[in-house]
DNA sequence: CTTGGAATGTCAACAACACTGACATATGAT
DNA sequence: ATCATATGTCAGTGTTGTTGACATTCCAAG
């Protein structure tokens, strides 16, 4: 009950959150979820890779030269559990693994060519629905739709959300 | 990111997506997704039940004297799946399964007030998230973020999704 | 220089949850 | 009687997560 937003306002016809209301958007999150994944896991499963892998190519190519404990905190998983992906990523030459130069404890990750190739498909795939998705629902939905989700996440995990879409510019 | 920066126009009367904007999108998925489930998962551990005890409890309270079949379609998962969950809730005293009266070799699911109640504590913990979130972005960004995640998902789930949300109106 | 701690890698065991395939049972429909 | 449907179950497998334990390498503080 923070603002006067309960009663009275009549912004745009949402004045109380009802429990349906609630509900409605906990399945949407479920079912669009399913969707969200859908395409990538066809393209993985034809390599015999997991939704980890996807994960792991991501945010590799995402902050390349980043060091497996960053990988590891935005992935929100153990290191024994990123390893036995990244492991696989690297025997198959789709991840590079360098020593640091600075700190020579810690290692760099970036993708090969073939990594970022695999990337790109699955990338294209996702953003395809992606976009599809955007433009059926329009600019102004697209903009609420960020909001609610950025308003969802665990602080924790916005602050490597944030990172990554502030990085992006610079 | 404010309404007038981001580059959503039409051109050619398609909205103009950039890659960035496309992937932003994907990572607000990713993380918010975990913080969707992250409440809901700390009572089920407690438990020891997972996420797919969780789901089936929603779906049943969702639509009682649900069968089988119409949840297994529901959930997206092998009967194999389900079952192993079913058996447990139904061992528990969680979930009824009462052979159907015109057919009867249908087992329509219901709920006893015991998994009422954890549904209940499971629906609570996630809507508290959601009513924060839906608060904090405001009824305009609400109504987009449900849009946007209608047009992402698969035409069978949607047909599940329109089926649950339509049915509670009558 | 030694020691402590941080970053990383690896081995082993285990659990949750999905899958496939095969088979059994009861029931409804033709 | 036969066939299809709805359900349940057993057995095996794979991905992805977990804990716990231990080794290695290296930076930094004493």
């Amino acid at each position: 009950m923070a603002k006067g937003q309960n009663r009275s306002e009549h912004t745009h016809g949402l004045l109380f959150l009802t429990d349906e209301q609630l509900r409605k958007g906990i399945e949407a999150m479920f079912f669009a979820y399913r969707g969200f994944t859908a395409d990538p896991d066809r393209i993985l499963a034809e390599k015999s890779y997991g939704r980890a892998h996807h994960r792991a190519l991501h945010f590799i190519q995402r902050s390349p030269g980043t060091t497996v404990n960053n990988l590891l905190s935005t992935l929100g998983v153990t290191k024994q559990s990123l390893n036995r992906v990244l492991r696989t990523l690297i025997d198959d030459g789709l991840v590079l693994n360098a020593v640091g130069t600075k700190d020579k404890r810690e290692r760099h990750l970036s993708l090969t060519d073939a990594g970022r190739e695999l990337e790109q498909a699955l990338s294209n795939a996702q953003r395809d629905r992606m976009r599809k998705a955007y433009r059926q629902a329009g600019a102004e939905a697209v903009y609420g739709f960020c909001t609610v989700l950025e308003a969802m996440m665990d602080p924790d995990l916005k602050k490597h959300y944030d990172q990554l879409t502030s990085g992006e510019t610079v």
